[in-house]
DNA sequence: CTATTAATCCGCCAAT
DNA sequence: TAATTGGCGGATTAAT
C-alpha cells in the first residue's frame, strides 16, 4: 500500500516544485451511482467530498456523480430523481472512485462499469464502496483475493456469490490496498474519514469530521485496515495492551526483542499474536505508527525541527525518517510540512 | 546513492 | 489427538 500526498498525480515528482506548491491539483473524487440508488448512501459522498472546505485547510476536491446511463435516475423508495452531469468519462480522471448502493445488492455489473473500475485500479486510484456497493466492486472481480465489508444483511450473499472475496463480518470498515469498502450505511462515513486521513493525514480527516460533527475515526494504517464497531471477542489482551504502550513509547526502543520483553512472550509468539491481531507485522506497525506521529507533528508543531520530529517519532535520525516518509507519503517531511503552513505557497512566488 | 552491518520475519518442527 | 509455543535458519528488509 502506497499513499501519496501529491494529490495521486503520477507525474507529481517530474513536476517543477515551485509550480507544484503554487497551485495543487485538486483532488478528483467521482462517484458512480446506479439506478434506483439509496439518497443516504450518496450523499455521504456528497458531504465528505463534495463541500468545500477549503477555508478549514481541507483540500480543494473536484467532485462529480456520474452513472452509465444519461438521463434521469430514479432513486431508492421513489420520492425523488436525480440527474447526473456525467458519464462514465469522468472516471479516466479519478483520483478516487466512490460506488454508491443501489436499491437491492447488485448482483451483476455491466462491462463499461467493471472496465473503468480495473482501469481506475491499475491507474493507481483508490476505490471506495458504501453498504451493498461492494458488490458492484466484487461483481467486476477487483475484490478477488482481498478482504472486503459489506452491510450484515448482506454478508452471506456477498460470500455465496463470490466465493474469493473474504468477507469480514462485524466491522465498519474494510481497507485492504487500494481498496475500502464499508458496511452499512453510516459506517461509509467513517470509510471516507478514514480515506481523508490516509491521503491528507490526521488534521484534513478532523477538520472534516469536526464540520461533519462527527466524531474522528480512529486507528488503521496498516496494509488491511478492519475497523470495528464493537470490541473484538477474540482479542488478544497481551497484543491490545502492548499496543497502548507502544503508542505511548513510541520515541523509545520497540524493537522486537524489547515488545516481547515488555509482553512476556517470545519473540516468535509476538509475531504469530501480531498478525492475529493486527494483520500486520510487529517492526511495520511500529513504523507506520511513528509516520502517523511524525506527520501529524509536522501538522502541528511548526516549532520543532526536523531532527525534533525524528525523535519524537522514534526514528533514529532524520534521514531514517525522511527515507521512510518518502516511500510512505510521496513526499519529504519537508514538503509535507509546506502543505499545512499557510503562507508556504505565497513566499515563492515571483 | 551505495555498501556494510543489523534486525526482522516466517516456514519448519520438536516440545509442551 | 489437536492446539499452542518458541527456537532456528536464512531470505528479506532496515539502519547506519
Amino acid at each position: 500500500m502506497r499513499t501519496d500526498c501529491s494529490f495521486g498525480d503520477p507525474c507529481a515528482s517530474t513536476i517543477d516544485r515551485t509550480h507544484r506548491r503554487r497551485r495543487l491539483p485538486a483532488y478528483d473524487v467521482a462517484v458512480i451511482v446506479p439506478q434506483d440508488a439509496r439518497p443516504f448512501e450518496l450523499s455521504i459522498f456528497c458531504e465528505v467530498f463534495g463541500v468545500d472546505r477549503t477555508a478549514d485547510g481541507v483540500p480543494p476536491f473536484d467532485f462529480a456523480v456520474v452513472s452509465e446511463e444519461p438521463g434521469p435516475l430514479r432513486t431508492a423508495g421513489g420520492a425523488f430523481g436525480l440527474q447526473t452531469s456525467h458519464g462514465l468519462e469522468r472516471l479516466a480522471s479519478a483520483d478516487l472512485v466512490g460506488v454508491a448502493p443501489g436499491a437491492t445488492p447488485a448482483c451483476t455489473v455491466s462491462p463499461a462499469v467493471s472496465a473503468a473500475l480495473w482501469e481506475a485500479v491499475e491507474r493507481g486510484a483508490r476505490l471506495v464502496s458504501v453498504c451493498s456497493g461492494s458488490f458492484t466492486l466484487a461483481a467486476a472481480g477487483v475484490l478477488d483475493g482481498r478482504s472486503a465489508a459489506t452491510h450484515w444483511m448482506h454478508e452471506d450473499l456477498l460470500e455465496q456469490l463470490y466465493p474469493a472475496v473474504r468477507v469480514v463480518r462485524d466491522v465498519l470498515f474494510v481497507h485492504d490496498g487500494p481498496i475500502v469498502t464499508s458496511a452499512g450505511t453510516a459506517a461509509g462515513i467513517d470509510a471516507c474519514l478514514h480515506l481523508l486521513r490516509d491521503v491528507f493525514g490526521t488534521t484534513v480527516a478532523n477538520a472534516v469530521a469536526r464540520r461533519m460533527v462527527v466524531s474522528p475515526a480512529r486507528s488503521g494504517g496498516q496494509a488491511q485496515v478492519v475497523e470495528s464497531s464493537v470490541p473484538d471477542p477474540d482479542g488478544d489482551d497481551r497484543i491490545d495492551q502492548l499496543i497502548d504502550w507502544a503508542l505511548e513509547n513510541l520515541h523509545d526502543d520497540l524493537s522486537v526483542e524489547a515488545m516481547a520483553r515488555h509482553s512476556y512472550q517470545s519473540q516468535r509468539s509476538l509475531a504469530r499474536r501480531f498478525r492475529a491481531a493486527t494483520g500486520t507485522t510487529p517492526h511495520a506497525w511500529v513504523l507506520e505508527q511513528r509516520l502517523r506521529r511524525a506527520q501529524q507533528l509536522l501538522e502541528q508543531r511548526p516549532d520543532l525541527h526536523a531532527r525534533e520530529i525524528a525523535t519524537a517519532a522514534g526514528f533514529g535520525s532524520p534521514s531514517t525518517m525522511r527515507q521512510h516518509f518518502s516511500n510512505r507519503f510521496g513526499c519529504s517531511p519537508t514538503e509535507y510540512r509546506a502543505r499545512f503552513v499557510p503562507h508556504a505557497e505565497s513566499l515563492d512566488a515571483s
